[in-house]
DNA sequence: AAGGTAACCTGACTGC
DNA sequence: TGCAGTCAGGTTACCT
C-alpha cells in the first residue's frame, strides 16, 4: 500500500474508533515481522488508554498512557477497526496482531509482512527521537516544506531528482507513485540530477506534490488491490494517474507514449515530452 | 559522505 | 493444471 495518503486516510479512519479506548488486551499471533514485536507487549498494553493517533511519514504513532505504538505499514499493511463484536470475523492467515478494546478490535494484517509494530516507552525520550524517526524529512504539508528547501537539501548532490524524493530524508510521504505523478506534474525528468534543478522549478515540484497528495488524501487514499479501508470494506477508488503504470500508452497531455526505466530498483514512468 | 545494491516476504500474474 | 519467472505501494543495512 501505502503511500502517505493512505497512512493518512488510515489515521483519520481508526482514530475516531480507537482514541480514548482503554486497550483490553493485545493478541500477537504472529511476531515475526519487519523487526519482532516486542515480546510482552500483550502485558505491557493491558489497562493503557490509547489517548490518540498521529502521523509522522508513513508511520502511525498510537500515543498510549506510558508510551507510543509505532506501527509501519509496509508494502501490504493495513490496519481496520472491526466493531461488531458480535460478528467479528476469524482472524485469518495474515491478520498477526489485534490490539482488543472495550467496543472495537483494530486488526493488523500485512501479507509480506514488511511492516512493524513497536513499542516506544515514555521513559525513553520523545518518540520523533525514535531512531526510526529522528532521519526523517519534513512533513509536505507543514510550513517548513517549500521549493526553497527542496532546493537548498538537494545543493551539491548527484543523485537522480527521483531517488532523493524516495529517500525521504528530505521531504517524507512521496512513495513510487507519487514521485513519478508529482515529478510529471512538475514536468521535471526523473532521471535529472537533483543538485541541478532550478530554485524556480523545484518551487513548482513543492506545489505539485502538495496537491497531488492532498488530491489523494480526498479521495479517500488511491489504491491498488491490497488496501482496505479502516472500516473493512475495500473500493476506495484511485486516482486517475498521468504516468504511473502507463507503460507505452499515451500521455494525456501529449499523447506521446508513457516510458518506464528502472532507477535503484524500483520502476520509474515518465512523459518524455512534457518532462525534461 | 554519498551512492549503489541486497535483503526482508508473500501473492498475483504471465508464459510455456 | 502446474511450474518457473517476474513484479509489487517500503526501508534499512551494508558495501564501496
Amino acid at each position: 500500500m501505502p503511500e502517505l495518503p493512505e497512512v493518512e486516510v488510515t489515521r483519520r479512519g481508526i482514530s475516531p474508533h480507537v482514541a480514548g479506548q482503554r486497550i483490553t488486551r493485545a493478541d500477537v499471533r504472529v511476531p515475526a515481522l519487519r523487526w519482532p514485536v516486542p515480546p510482552g507487549l500483550d502485558a505491557l498494553l493491558r489497562g493503557q488508554t490509547l489517548r490518540r493517533v498521529e502521523r509522522r511519514g508513513k508511520y502511525l504513532l498510537l500515543g498510549c498512557d506510558q508510551g507510543w505504538l509505532l506501527v509501519h505499514l509496509g508494502m501490504t499493511g493495513t490496519l481496520r477497526v472491526l466493531s461488531d463484536v458480535t460478528a467479528l470475523p476469524a482472524a485469518g492467515k495474515h491478520d498477526h496482531v489485534d490490539l482488543v478494546f472495550e467496543r472495537c478490535i483494530l486488526r493488523y494484517r500485512d501479507p509480506r509482512r514488511f511492516g512493524a509494530v513497536l513499542w516506544h516507552p515514555a521513559t525513553a525520550g520523545d518518540v520523533l527521537h525514535h531512531p526510526l524517526l529522528s532521519t526523517l524529512g519534513v512533513e509536505p504539508f507543514s510550513d517548513d516544506f517549500s521549493g526553497a528547501l527542496l532546493h537548498a537539501r538537494t545543493r551539491g548532490r548527484s543523485v537522480a531528482i527521483k531517488q532523493a524524493l524516495l529517500a525521504g530524508d528530505i521531504v517524507v510521504g512521496v512513495g513510487n507513485i507519487y514521485a513519478s505523478e508529482t515529478l510529471f506534474r512538475a514536468g521535471i525528468h526523473p532521471r535529472a540530477a537533483a543538485g541541478r534543478i532550478s530554485r524556480a522549478r523545484y518551487d513548482r515540484l513543492a506545489q505539485a506534490i502538495r496537491e497531488i497528495l492532498a488530491a489523494a488524501i480526498d479521495k479517500g487514499g488511491s489504491t491498488l488491490r491490497d488496501f482496505v479501508g479502516s472500516d473493512g470494506q475495500s473500493g476506495y477508488f484511485q486516482l486517475d494517474y498521468f504516468v504511473y503504470d502507463r507503460t507505452g500508452k499515451p500521455c494525456r497531455v501529449c499523447e506521446t507514449p508513457i516510458r518506464h526505466i528502472v532507477q535503484g530498483q524500483r520502476s520509474t514512468f515518465y512523459c518524455p515530452r512534457c518532462q525534461r
